[in-house]
DNA sequence: AACAGAGGTAACATAGAGGTAACATGAGAC
DNA sequence: GTCTCATGTTACCTCTATGTTACCTCTGTT
């Protein structure tokens, strides 16, 4: 069941936005300023969000940019009232996938929703390889040189984390959000111990790490 | 410091415009005509433009058109007596990014230059080139000639800001408040230290420098 | 040439970031 | 209920980045 918010002021707009999707079967919820909208965006990390632009307290710009900003990354579509060129540039310049211009038919609002949600399912590659491990998303092992090592089950989101994001530096905040949940209130110490215990399972020499370097200062990154 | 450009020859709105943005501590430079205007976006590439159209000389579009011909990118916003679409569709079309209009109100002007000055600088290329060097934001990384050369915290940071910076004379004072931030009260023979440092990962030759220049009783200047 | 002042840089001191062991807590299995 | 294990927290330790000082070199001025 895929998680979307919706974040219009427009009461009427609203509803029948929402009378759509649940009836095509998503679980939807709701925020009708721009605040509410952000907050719940961290905290329930949706599948997807439609965004109004023109918002109470917060508009949509700022949304967007804060979600991307806190290392968020599900698909946003905007909903906006302007067809003028600055609106839609300003949008996707923030980090937007997409955008529809009011008024607009539902049903191609859904048809874009759709194949934002099945390209991101698809995405996910079942097996993420690096060096001579394997993540086997498909029946939740990891293997070291062929044979398996486990994982707990934080553990195993925090790697499944960092091969989506090799390369990236990646702050302890960013960790948090994402493996953690922002709702979850942790020390950001609890991200180095789990990492310290992941590198001992994944790490030829864990005192030496070759994929999970640290970062002074800033965070991680991973590396093949 | 962001510098703006304001054209604009009604005086009384020049000041006015003058006094808010330079209240937000922002360096404002203003150009009364036209050719003034032009003269002053090509030689002093300002980060941000504030273009009234009717203007003595050459008008707004003019000179809209000619900065974007000889090809820079930064901001304009356009400030316009007549609410017309399509006074606002012929800015647009010349280059403009955004208009406002007049009467418009202050405090929705300084939001949408702030908005625009944020956005440019997340919409920063996430690497920066010099010489056979690379800055790799993303990733957090430094290369030179192809192999990774290690950046301690300060010395990332002062790159970066050097080459946000390029050509341009930076002073001890300057560096100190952006890299070391204003708070901080360091003495300003850490900056020469971290500047040798930094030449030693940096250069060829760190005796004589190629990059990063001294300005005798000045600062620094980077170039490429 | 002598000097004064600016900047380069080696050497040292130290704060603070991160690794990690040890302990605490709490949930689920049985 | 008890046991076990995952996971958060704390404390301690190590190591490194960085500020300061001191001394040297270079440059420009007289």
């Amino acid at each position: 069941m895929h998680k979307i918010l919706i974040v219009e002021d427009d009461a009427a707009l609203m509803r029948g936005l929402r009378d759509n999707f649940v009836n095509e079967g998503y679980d939807v919820f709701s925020a009708v300023d721009g605040e509410a909208g952000l907050d719940y965006a961290m905290s329930q990390s949706p599948d997807l969000i439609l965004l109004d632009i023109m918002l109470p307290k917060l508009n949509g710009y700022e949304i967007c940019e804060a979600i991307r900003r806190e290392g968020y990354e599900m698909p946003i579509i905007m909903l906006t009232a302007k067809g003028q060129e600055q609106d839609i540039i300003r949008g996707l310049n923030v980090g937007a996938d997409d955008y529809v211009t009011k008024p607009f038919s539902i049903s191609e609002l859904l048809a874009r929703a759709k194949a934002f949600l099945r390209r991101h399912r698809l995405a996910d590659s079942t097996e993420l390889d690096f060096g001579d491990c394997r993540l086997d998303r498909s029946s939740h092992q990891f293997f070291k040189h062929g044979s398996e090592v486990k994982l707990t089950g934080k553990e195993y989101k925090l790697l499944e984390y960092f091969l989506e994001h090799r390369g990236k530096a990646l702050t302890r905040q960013n960790i948090m959000n994402q493996v953690w949940g922002s709702t979850i209130l942790v020390t950001q110490r609890s991200v180095d111990r789990c990492v310290t215990t992941l590198r001992q399972k994944v790490e030829d020499n864990p005192g030496a790490p070759k994929h999970i370097k640290t970062i002074r200062d800033v965070g991680y990154r991973f590396s093949d």
